[in-house]
DNA sequence: AACAATATATAAGAGCTCTGATATTATGCG
DNA sequence: CGCATAATATCAGAGCTCTTATATATTGTT
């Protein structure tokens, strides 16, 4: 079978309404599907994922972040963090310690083969970061970045 | 307990390394997971997700497609797919009919309460798809647009 | 006709994300 | 002090997405 029995009449990637035409949330799905699929693959090998990624991110930026803090930082719920944090306790790159304080919180921190293997997963999604803006005049970046801050604190950008 | 035990320093959303500083990656990651949210919150009441929303969209305006043309619409693989496609299928709203020629592609159709389920999240979807475009020329939009096809279908965009 | 290559569908296992519910701890107020 | 409120953490269940693997069907080549 040389070919797919691929239905008639459906657009390539890029036309019609999967291109310029399109409305701006398929575009916008389409483009965060596409780029978080390059980092994935960029970062497989390490056995890492976007979402640890970014955790382990925030995390270097802040540490001593519980849960709770990484949550509000990621704009994701309590229980989502709990999962990606308790794969990197598990592979042994976060280690959390009880709050000196406040004894139900627990404070993250990096190991130092966590600090390692930021490092190399920076290198990596840097080079993809660099991508993006490729083609894009200064100003139309600066819209660009404009725009996507905008969509992501509209609607009251859910509690904080 | 009025106020949480938020780690200090950390930066309010949309400012900082969370605003138009930040990686453009980060901010597409932040920006498409709001809307998302939205999406989602606005169709939660019908039982209908985001990607069951765009499946369906997909199947009604390319009738007798097959799991394996949605993949290739929505970048996704066959078996992603696979999942949203029974669980719409469970539901009632789609229908699946074996291929007249070829025995094994089964292809799918909107059953009469999944055009008037579609329809009925049409109306909410486009509600926030127009808040999308607020505070943006037509100028700015097309740049917008612009960049998010080309994010979309940088890297070889997968396959198709 | 037989075989190889391709396409389609599906199952199993993992990670991410949500909602809902529960337990524990800390804070504020009467 | 004692109780309500709120914050943190966690469990359970669902859906989406991936990778890897398997079974079936179609097409092209020998």
């Amino acid at each position: 079978m040389r070919k797919s029995n691929q239905h008639p009449d459906i657009p390539a990637p890029g036309t019609g309404k999967r291109g310029e035409e399109g409305y701006l949330g398929y575009l916008l799905r389409q483009a965060a599907g596409a780029y978080r699929h390059r980092v994935e693959r960029s970062l497989a090998d390490l056995g890492v994922t976007p979402p640890q990624f970014a955790t382990l991110t925030m995390v270097a930026a802040y540490p001593g972040l519980s849960n709770a803090d990484i949550a509000r930082l990621a704009m994701l719920t309590p229980q989502t963090v709990s999962v990606i944090v308790a794969n990197l306790e598990r592979s042994g790159s976060l280690v959390r310690k009880p709050h000196a304080i406040h004894g139900r919180i627990l404070q993250l921190e990096l190991s130092e083969s966590g600090q390692a293997l930021l490092k190399t997963c920076r290198g990596r999604v840097h080079a993809i970061e660099k991508e993006l803006t490729e083609g894009l005049s200064p100003e139309e970046e600066r819209t660009v970045r404009r725009w996507l801050v905008s969509v992501a604190t509209a609607g009251g950008a859910d509690k904080d």
